[in-house]
DNA sequence: TTTCTTTCGTCAGATTATCTGACCACTAGC
DNA sequence: GCTAGTGGTCAGATAATCTGACGAAAGAAA
């Protein structure tokens, strides 16, 4: 028998962050339709979460988000189609691909931001502004430099 | 202009979250092939999260895991074929399933929760203790009771 | 400068994990 | 005993990933 007893599965510290994730992603992409980005969806973050205002080539990228380019070109070609991203050949290297954001992705890219910070304080309201500090602190030291 | 300056979208309180939720994930779900589970899929959580020691019906699971009862009927039927998990018809009610733990099941229930404990104890040690204690409670505070 | 190797992206195809709608069998409430 | 509601399945769709194979371009080596 463990010295330590095993913990509920849903209090499993994954379990946990799963569902804080899962509902602060829930309050941030909810809110999309009502402001007007009604075609986007949670995947789609995964470009927005790593595309810097400069662009960047698809592979960079696919590697950033830690998936095949495949499956990113996927997720790029959907948010070209709707007229948040374009990707034009990369005049420095003729295989590649400069993926850059258009006016109306960079306005959603800034939506975004400012609903995540948005959830965020509404976090810090409900748990404290001191926990939540401490909250951000904890998972910033686990994030990659 | 908004008061306070806008996250990096690599730093918001989501994408931190997740990333901590995939690490640990990884960390747990990566380490079961090798420990005799190759075949367990991290969907299959939503089953071990939620189904408890002593069963429950498939509605009660779906419901659980806030998805769609077809959704958990393939989850569970998917287990069941791997000999975690059996569904047998509810002596109380016709209509319905309890699904219970295999003696296999059961067993990898407590691994999966033996591996969680064991990834928190390394996060703790990597932020330290206090740090991931406060970490955890912060957490719970945003979980449903 | 020709060749070899590596990298960038695409094509083709598969799988996993979800959803919705329609339905049947059974229970429960009047 | 009808009627309404619930538990679960069937059928079909879609989203979001993957792997393998490949062509074109770049970079390194000869």
């Amino acid at each position: 028998m463990p010295r330590t007893p095993l913990p509920e599965a849903r209090r499993t510290l994954g379990a946990l962050l799963r569902h804080a994730y899962e509902a602060l992603a829930e309050e941030v992409y909810g809110a999309l339709p009502a402001r007007g980005f009604p075609e986007i969806r949670r995947a789609h973050g995964a470009v927005f979460r790593h595309l810097p205002p400069a662009g960047a080539r698809l592979t960079e990228l696919a590697i950033a988000a830690g998936m095949a380019k495949q499956s990113m070109a996927y997720l790029v070609e959907d948010l070209a189609r709707l007229g948040h991203v374009e990707s034009r050949p990369d005049p420095e290297d003729g295989r590649a691909r400069r993926i850059l954001y258009t006016a109306r992705g960079r306005r959603l890219l800034e939506l975004l931001l400012r609903l995540s910070a948005e959830a965020e304080l509404r976090l810090a309201a409900r748990i404290g502004i001191e926990e939540a500090a401490t909250l951000r602190r904890a998972l910033e030291r686990l994030a990659p430099a």
